[in-house]
Parts: structure tokens; C-alpha cells; sequence
DNA sequence: ACACTATGATTGATCGGCAC
DNA sequence: TGTGCCGATCAATCATAGTG
């Protein structure tokens, strides 16, 4: 991301017509309104979880996950949908990702789930219709 | 970067706007609700049956709606002036909650 | 036909609230 | 007091539909 960085806000706008307004929810949004500062990394610690490069990794970037590490964590949670701290470890290390991410992936996966368990439940006649 | 491809078998290929007058409800909503456009999981219900999609899909118009109104909300003054004409004002009360906690800042 | 933009969907990650 | 989960959202990105 070329993004230099622009932390404060200037907000000003409009054209001619000053007709909107700027309300909060257009602001910049995310990431603040509640700093919890002190320590060093994110927020979350998600009870020991860390990564060996220990770099301060505060700006979560879209991690895009390897085919691998999802046919992993697919195959994990149609095994489990949910997953006991100890299988999590083993997990962190085996697709090199940190706990938190794996909690968060089967958090996610889960809503997912659920999203589409919701989708289906009507249906009633044929389906395969091949053109 | 050989790390994709793995998606050629997603759902988003086929994918279909919505009618022309969906996009109208949604809009109206959006922009007469412009100060909080947040609608509760039952005025999502009742615009997913005005516009014949599903609830979801209407979460997914609002999501990408804020996002991409605040990224540059110049782009949509003038859409933004169309409906707000076209509207019959809605947005008073909504105002009191953000308001709230909209006077929290001064540097 | 083709570059570029508009738009619906997917998903890694955050926020606030809640239960234990 | 700390941790995991849920529900909603954000924000970046993918892939396709539209437009010029």
C-alpha cells in the first residue's frame, strides 16, 4: 500500500451547496476510538500468541492466506468447528500463523456457516440445471 | 504469489445487478437515513422484500455503500442532492444518538 | 473489441457486548 | 480480571457487469 500516512483528519468539504454534512460514521473510522494503549502490540493478546519476528505487527494488513493454510484449517473445522486452546498451538505452528489468527479464522468460518445454513432450508424442486 | 487461483470457484462469477428500482429503494433509504445509515436487522428485512434480494445482500449494499460514500463522498453530491430532494426527511431523530457522541473532539 | 469504471460478494481483521 | 464467542462492520480485494 503507497499509502504514506495521513493519521489527522482535515475534514472540508463540500461544494457549492454545503447541503451534507460530515457525520461521524464517514470519518476515517476504524482502528480508534478506543486506544487502549500501554503495551506494545495490538490490543488482543489472545492468551500467548506471538510470532517469531516478535515485529510490531499493530497494522493488521489483510494477510491472504495460502491455499495450503485453508485446506488446513477446512479440513480442521469440518473435524471441529470449534477448536480447544491446545489444537489451536498445534495449528499456529503447523500453518505458521499466529493463535489469534487461527481463532479468528474459525470465528469467521463459523458465521459463514452459519450464513449459509440459513441460505439453504428452501429449495424444494430440481436444481442441476447444466446450459 | 503462486498463492491463488484458489478461488476460481467462487460464487462472486456470477454475479447480476440489482433492478434498477432496488438500487432506488436502497438509495432512498441510504440517503434519508444519511446521518446513521445503519438499518436494524428489521428495516433490512422489510427493504430485502421491497427489492426482492435477500437480507444479506442488503448488508452487503449498505457495506460497500458507506465505505465507498466516505472514501469520496465528493463522487456522490450530486446523487446525494437527487434523493435528498426526492425524500421527505427522516433523519432528525437518528441525529440525537450520533450527535451524542459526535461533539468529542477538538484539537 | 477493449480500457476503464461501477458494483456485488468474499473475507481477514476490529469493535463492543456478553458469558464464564 | 482475562479469555473466547457472537453479531455487525470495516476495508481491501476479487471477478464480473456496464459504459464509452
Amino acid at each position: 500500500n503507497p499509502a504514506p500516512a495521513n493519521p489527522t483528519k482535515s475534514p472540508s468539504l463540500n461544494s457549492p451547496t454545503m447541503s451534507k454534512q460530515i457525520f461521524p460514521w464517514m470519518k476515517e473510522s476504524r482502528q480508534n476510538t478506543k486506544q487502549k494503549n500501554s503495551s506494545s502490540s495490538s490490543g488482543e493478546s489472545c492468551a500467548g500468541d506471538k510470532s517469531p519476528p516478535g515485529q510490531a505487527s499493530s497494522k493488521r494488513a489483510r494477510t491472504a492466506y495460502t491455499s495450503a493454510q485453508l485446506v488446513e484449517l477446512e479440513k480442521e473445522f469440518h473435524f471441529n468447528r470449534y477448536l480447544c486452546r491446545p489444537r489451536r498451538v498445534e495449528m499456529a505452528n503447523l500453518l505458521n500463523l499466529t493463535e489469534r489468527q487461527i481463532k479468528i479464522w474459525f470465528q469467521n468460518r463459523r458465521m459463514k456457516y452459519k450464513k449459509d445454513q440459513k441460505g439453504k432450508g428452501m429449495m424444494t424442486s430440481s436444481g442441476g440445471q447444466s446450459p | 504469489v503462486m498463492i491463488l487461483r484458489s478461488r476460481f470457484l467462487d460464487a462472486r462469477r456470477k454475479r447480476r445487478n440489482f433492478s434498477k428500482q432496488a438500487t432506488e429503494i436502497l438509495n432512498e433509504y441510504f440517503y434519508s437515513h444519511l446521518s446513521n445509515p445503519y438499518p436494524s436487522e428489521e428495516a433490512k428485512e422489510e427493504l430485502a422484500k421491497k427489492c426482492s434480494i435477500t437480507v444479506s445482500q442488503v448488508s452487503n449494499w449498505f457495506g460497500n455503500k458507506r465505505i465507498r460514500y466516505k472514501k469520496n463522498i465528493g463522487k456522490f453530491q450530486e446523487e446525494a442532492n437527487l434523493y435528498a430532494a426526492k425524500t421527505a426527511v427522516t433523519a432528525a431523530h437518528a441525529v440525537a444518538a450520533a450527535v451524542q457522541n459526535n461533539q468529542t473532539n477538538s484539537p
